[in-house]
DNA sequence: GTGAAAGCGCTAACAC
DNA sequence: GTGTTAGCGCTTTCAC
């Protein structure tokens, strides 16, 4: 494996003037630099990571941790950032489940953006002491070392509540996904304040875990039980799909026997019929301030923490 | 930040005591061992990854390159990859774009798993001969030290073509993805080889680039020159849900004005109207495949490559 | 069973 | 403007 010092043997000069040479030093004049960058170039000489990061204790690299490559939210939020951050000379590199756990403690990165539910926040705060900056996306850390931006998934919750409500809507229902989740509870909380600003109660509630499975099988209940309310309001999309299809196998006509929204506004969402009213949030631009507060926390500047905005996307499943 | 040194004062004892007893080294008595781990626990300690990539000349990393994070294709091959690699104490990292040409160059990953059009040949070649193992998954490339593993595009697509002819279609068009490409290219070979081998001519050829808007515009074309065929057999799916949104907006009827199929087998295709025939690959287990056969060039074995098979999925569509 | 020390490939302070 | 050298944090050989 070619390294510096061969290419300093064939320029026939020492390793820092090649050093020096490829990381542009002023000292060095163009003649000798261009020549140096030849021969490294001829031979095939690139840097090593690992000596480098080692000696100047920095990697260039963010490391975005997610809790898988499926699910239809994560591409455009991954487009936002890496625009942003390889805009500035920063590397992303992406991963999930054990390999994250295996970056993190390695420290392969300056810096680290995490939205996986699966990192538990023992882990989180005890990576935080060895490895900053971190910035979380999927809740809230009491932790100072440890910076949350998450999208304000109760004020979106709490309009779409609303708007139901405006269409005539009185016994609504809410359908979780994973309980504990952020995601869930802030939807959730701005739900109910939207219920109880216009005096209504909640009609029923149901638990499932964001996927459309378990919208099929909370739906199937309620046929069973013939509990249907008038309208019910889901925590995203996949459960609001598979609660539409199972309905719609069993005749029922949406929206005009039951109403139904999402939340995420996936792709499918205006595929299925009738069109899922959702909430859209604008992830690349979501990931592209994420990375823009990276960067400023990279450079150790003190940054205010923006929330990410819904959209309303009311079409015609209520 | 603490290192090796503080664990080792410590303990009282020397670094590479440290050194051994953190990696289970049998010299260390079990006693010592757990004495060390302990303190090295308390104190928070983790080796760097720099210093121990350096020594080691390895990092227990595979880098996977692909083009997008978007698009519905890669989600299952990378976990398959993942699952594979994590299996045997791997750590699998992710990127795109830019970064990619970074990780590559810096030899951040000790093997790599290419899938990205943008990255040329050339490049290919050049990062070849400082960093291998390489699988590639999109092109075949005339080079010892990379090894291609793209799926059987060819095989996959002369069965739907024959599938097709069975059905009936004589006046059959192509729609081509990017056309340089690997996937198209075979594709289209296996679409022209069934035709050739039932006496059947191509009837039209248009080219798209993969994408649903690509497809859309085709259609308005087809449309407005009235050039309709009986069937388009398309190089992707997007492209052929594209194709068919537009032509039913148009009032045409699929299957019964015209017949569509597709290629990959996208979440959509069972989810639009009618339901697209397409052929699916078992990304998930191609993944693994591909894992393993990274996992054995790493330890340099020799290895015979596998070439993944499609699974025909005829639904509605014609 | 433990420690001293070399050295991985690089950067950068310092000397000239 | 260029070279010498220390040292980043670790693994591992070799000596004891």
């Amino acid at each position: 494996m070619v390294n510096i010092k061969d290419v300093a043997k064939i320029a026939g000069c020492s390793i820092s003037t090649v050093s020096y040479a490829l990381n542009d030093d002023k000292r060095i004049p163009e003649v000798t630099a261009s020549r140096i960058r030849k021969i490294a170039d001829d031979i095939g000489y690139l840097p090593l990571a690992a000596a480098r990061n080692l000696k100047k204790r920095n990697s260039n690299t963010v490391l975005v941790a997610i809790s898988d490559f499926g699910g239809p939210v994560y591409h455009e939020l991954l487009d936002g950032i890496h625009q942003e951050l390889t805009k500035h000379g920063y590397t992303m590199i992406v991963s999930t489940g054990s390999s994250t756990d295996n970056l993190l403690k390695e420290r392969m990165a300056d810096g680290t953006i995490i939205s996986d539910i699966n990192i538990s926040n023992q882990t989180l705060i005890q990576i935080s002491k060895i490895l900053k900056p971190i910035i979380i996306l999927d809740r809230k850390v009491h932790d100072t070392d440890i910076v949350d931006m998450t999208i304000d998934n109760y004020d979106a919750m709490y309009r779409l509540t609303e708007d139901v409500i405006s269409k005539g809507y009185q016994k609504i229902a809410y359908c979780h996904g994973v309980k504990k989740t952020h995601d869930n509870e802030y939807r959730f909380k701005g739900f109910l304040d939207a219920l109880k600003k216009h005096d209504l109660n909640i009609s029923d509630e149901y638990v499932g875990n964001f996927t459309k499975q378990s919208g099929s099988k909370i739906a199937k209940k309620l046929i069973k039980t013939n509990q249907i309310p008038e309208m019910i309001v889901c925590s995203n999309d996949e459960m609001a799909i598979g609660i539409m299809e199972v309905l719609q196998e069993s005749g029922y006509n949406i929206p005009n026997d039951i109403g139904v929204s999402g939340f995420d506004d996936i792709e499918l969402a205006s595929y299925c019929i009738p069109k899922l009213s959702s909430v859209r949030i604008n992830r690349f631009e979501w990931g592209r301030k994420i990375a823009v507060t990276m960067l400023s926390l990279l450079k150790k500047h003190k940054t205010d923490v923006h929330k990410e905005q819904g959209e309303l996307k009311i079409r015609d499943s209520y």
